[in-house]
RNA sequence: GGACACUUAGUUCAGCGGGAGAACGCUUCCUUCACACGGAAGAGGUCGUAGGUUCGAUCCCUACAGUGUCCACCA
């Protein structure tokens, strides 16, 4: 006997371990046809938050519903190593209890980070437990195990002998305090209050000037030249000559190239090739110099004269002075402007030239938007977003790929401590002592790009890649599009040849309450261990996959968690009473047509019409809509229609008809379960097995399957009827403040295929008699009341006046309907150009009105 | 500078080429034997503004305004 209020905790004690432990997580039937999903590995760099718990229940979802459509699924878990980031709160512990971090060797760490990443997987597994995830644990991998490693030293060297990737000298974006180069995606821009520096470089031996403006004054130590446009009238005589550097005196030429626009600044541009990526090319366009001036934490090196050893921020406020002091400052005008910043450590980035490892992007790319052109293309739900992808393929760089970092796939290439050659290879050198491992590791998206893949074992050709790869859908946000999404897609069409996912579901991110992101910063984070705490796992999967539509943020908003409990301890409830009144021994049967009163019929009707909305709506991922679809037969169907009136058959002398009542009951119970059970497991188990007749758990019953068949809408009409006339009945107790329990003498006037169900229902809620009498009512004398729509007459009450009115507020109604319908009907553009149905059904709508504004009328004049 | 979203009830959000919906909140009533985490009834919206397409626009198109996000090397 299930208790009488719904207790998440009691309900999820227990299930998920059992669960588990049947196999039921582990993939490999071999009869069933495979459906296949990877999990994006999250961070082992701390708990999961709300986004994750939202990414995981819709992918929890989809394998539980294909699961129950008979698929052989396998959810596959795993974690990412998530390098700078790992790296950074490890050396931040190590910091912390007191260990010199710059003394630390790499060895070292590496143990510290491997305790570290051991200690964060446990917190990861709970929490997935807690999510209730249906993770295949057989099949887990993490980023930097060995099989993972093998696959990433296998595409490097292939990408390597195919000049896909190369060691080179350019701009990178470096990150001065993790002292690591970044890729592109990992700089963040953020409009930043600075200022625009307006110098005076001094002509040499002439007592004119050129004004240079700069965001960045500090850099001008690595200037080598400055450049104007050659159209520009205002400086053409001056291309040739020389200008001193008011930073350090030196003597550098004056170019002229077309880059420099016109209009921007003063029109004369200083270049600096090795701390910025446009002067980077007119360096080589040249032949420059390109001197480095900064140390690797950003502080100025001994290019720098006096300046040395200061901090790049400090440095700019010194030599702005000292320039005001030697009198070529112009001005200062504050600007905001893009500044970019490291996405893990927040440093203002800098652009440095650096011999890093590159791979060359627009061969992969080109490959990628073609296979997007093909009938083999990546679907993308929503499709907005396939437009994102396909943006970002067709101007993406070359992608910087090694970090100076310990945590990570260390890059498989060789110097030679001899000849400095370089060898790019799956294995070390036989002669080690004659090389030297590269001591870079790779950028963490090198190994996650290859996660559709690699975590079935490529490149070996092993039985779980043949059956699960390419992998059905990949469900992840739209932040990380460029990172993760547009890598797997390329490195797997060119690894495998394969589309490495079919459908890539993305969802939004989740907000606070005020609809800002959640961050550490402003601690409006919420942890969903803490909600699971108070409202259950349940109440939060189906919060969180039922409040927004596809590709939008939605707020957390605990008050809607709270509803969604509610709505569960609906179901409970619901469930608890049918459950109690099917008598002992009950087996179910599959319902009979021919058996069905008009009641049944209708709730069987409107329970078809549930499974075939909800399954609709599940297979475009629309959990919001299938979910609505649900509630809404819940709660208006079954509990408020058909809960109620079939109180009524259930006590009936007829033994047919209450055993037909239990069958039907029973019948929408399970189905409710078994639709619901996608999002919300742990109840929907609970339930389930508190059936009279159950497998040994839900997770082995089969989706509810539409079957047009068992559907008669002929009845729907008359119940609507039915419906209508019951609501009549309250707002005239409520409109004449008399109790809900009130009875009343009534008289029907119901041209309806009356059923002795109803009848009885009548009089046991609403009234003390019902007279069915036909026609004849309109000639009955004496005080009455009218609800005209249900044609429902109640004797015995004063108010003559009060029914006359009634009447001819309906009067105008139907008139008013007429009149809209005529209007369109007598429009010869609405009946030519709008379709046959259309026109159709306005006609019938007409007809109706005519037909109920002339029973009003007859009942108006008989008063 | 590009791109993408969003603007609908007090609030958070669905929806849709043919009579505006939900949740929460609010008002009134009800502890009747599944559920007070409940039930019944109700109030509340010229669907951002202006044009256009259409027989018909909240929905499609254009412009504008506001909000948000992403991309972008202008010194």
């Amino acid at each position: 006997m299930l208790e009488k209020r719904y207790n998440p905790k009691e309900v999820e004690a227990g299930k998920y371990d059992t669960w588990k432990s049947r196999g039921y997580f582990t993939a490999g039937d071999k009869s069933k046809q495979a459906f296949s999903m990877v999990i994006p590995p999250p961070n082992v760099t701390g708990k999961l938050h709300l986004g994750h718990a939202w990414d995981t229940t819709i992918q929890d979802i989809i394998i539980r519903y294909k699961k129950a459509q008979g698929y052989d699924t396998c959810y596959l878990p795993g974690m990412d190593h998530a390098g700078i980031a790992t790296q950074a709160k490890v050396m931040e512990k190590l910091y912390k209890s007191g260990i010199d971090v710059t003394k630390i060797t790499r060895e070292e760490f590496l143990k510290k980070a491997w305790e570290w990443k051991d200690e964060y997987a446990a917190t990861i597994h709970d929490q997935w437990k807690m999510m209730g995830l249906t993770l295949d644990y057989t099949k887990e991998r993490f980023t930097l195990d060995e099989g993972l490693n093998y696959a990433v030293r296998k595409v490097f060297v292939s990408l390597y002998e195919k000049g896909l990737i190369y060691q080179g000298e350019r701009i990178i974006n470096w990150d001065p305090v993790q002292k690591t180069a970044l890729s592109n995606v990992e700089v963040i821009h953020k409009d930043d209050e600075g200022a625009m520096y307006y110098f005076r470089y001094p002509i040499v031996d002439s007592n004119e000037a050129l004004i240079v403006a700069t965001t960045r004054p500090e850099t001008m130590f690595g200037d080598v030249c400055v450049v104007v446009n050659p159209e520009d009238e205002r400086y053409k005589k001056y291309v040739g000559m020389k200008v001193i550097n008011p930073a350090n005196g030196d003597e550098l030429p004056i170019i002229a190239d077309e880059y420099v626009d016109l209009e921007f600044g003063t029109g004369a541009m200083k270049c600096t090739p090795a701390h910025d990526p446009n002067d980077f090319l007119i360096g080589e366009k040249y032949h420059l110099e390109k001197p480095i001036i900064f140390n690797k934490d950003a502080t100025m090196n001994e290019k720098c004269g006096k300046y040395q050893g200061m901090d790049r921020f400090v440095c700019r406020q010194a030599l702005l002075e000292d320039i005001k002091a030697a009198g070529n400052f112009v001005k200062i005008e504050k600007i905001v402007h893009p500044v970019g910043h490291s996405e893990r450590s927040d440093a203002v980035v800098e652009p440095m030239l650096s011999k890093q490892w590159f791979v060359k992007m627009r061969p992969l790319a080109e490959q990628a938007l073609a296979n997007q052109k093909g009938k083999d293309k990546v679907e993308f739900v929503p499709e907005r977003f396939e437009k994102t992808f396909i943006q970002w393929m067709e101007k993406a760089e070359d992608w910087c790929i090694s970090r100076q970092l310990w945590w990570g796939h260390r890059i498989p290439a060789y110097y030679n401590k001899h000849t400095g050659e370089v060898l790019v290879s799956m294995d070390a050198p036989k002669d080690m002592e004659n090389w030297e491992q590269e001591s870079d590791v790779l950028d963490t998206w090198f190994s996650s790009q290859l996660w559709p893949f690699s975590t079935w074992g490529w490149p070996e050709k092993t039985p779980d890649l043949e059956r699960y790869f390419p992998t059905d859908v990949l469900v992840t946000g739209y932040d990380i599009i460029f990172f993760w999404v547009s890598r797997m897609i390329f490195e797997s069409l060119e690894q495998t040849g394969k589309r490495p996912f079919k459908q890539c579901v993305i969802h939004g991110l989740v907000r606070d309450e005020l609809g800002r992101k959640m961050s550490k910063t402003l601690g409006n984070g919420v942890d969903p261990i803490a909600v699971i705490d108070e409202y259950g796992a349940d109440a939060l999967r189906y919060f969180l996959t039922t409040n927004s539509t596809p590709g939008q943020d939605m707020r957390y908003i605990e008050e809607k968690v709270q509803a969604s409990s509610n709505y569960l301890n609906k179901i409970w409830n619901s469930a608890r009473y049918v459950l109690s009144v099917l008598p002992e021994g009950f087996k179910p049967k599959k319902v009979n047509k021919a058996e069905l009163s008009p009641l049944d019929q209708y709730i069987i009707n409107r329970l078809e019409e549930t499974i075939k909305n909800v399954t609709l709506n599940m297979e475009k991922y629309d959990f919001n809509a299938a979910s609505n679809h649900l509630y809404n037969f819940v709660y208006d169907d079954f509990c408020s229609q058909y809960l109620e009136m079939s109180k009524v058959a259930l006590n009936s002398d007829n033994p047919k008809t209450k055993e037909v009542t239990e069958q039907v009951l029973y019948e929408c119970l399970k189905d409710i379960i078994l639709l619901i059970y996608p999002y919300t497991p742990f109840i929907a188990e609970e339930l389930y097995l508190n059936l009279p007749e159950h497998l040994e758990s839900i997770m082995l019953e089969r989706y509810p399957i539409y079957n047009k068949d068992i559907v008669d809408a002929s009845v729907n009409e008359e119940i609507l009827t039915l419906f209508e006339l019951i609501k009549d009945v309250r707002n005239y107790k409520i409109e004449n403040k008399l109790a809900p329990n009130a009875k009343l003498d009534l008289s029907l006037n119901l041209k309806i295929k009356v059923f002795d169900d109803f009848v009885t229902y009548l009089n046991r809620f609403t009234f003390s008699t019902v007279k069915l009498i036909g026609e004849e009512i309109l000639s009955m004398k004496g005080d009455l009341k009218v609800y005209p729509k249900a044609n429902l007459l109640i004797v015995n009450e004063a108010g003559k006046e009060d029914m006359i009115k009634r009447l001819d507020a309906e009067i105008e109604f139907e008139k008013a309907e007429i009149e809209r319908a005529n209007r369109m009907l007598s429009n010869p553009n609405f009946i030519s150009k709008a379709p046959e149905a259309k026109v159709n059904l306005e006609k019938e709508k007409l007809a109706k009105h005519e037909q109920n504004l002339a029973s009003l009328i007859e009942k108006r004049n008989k008063l």
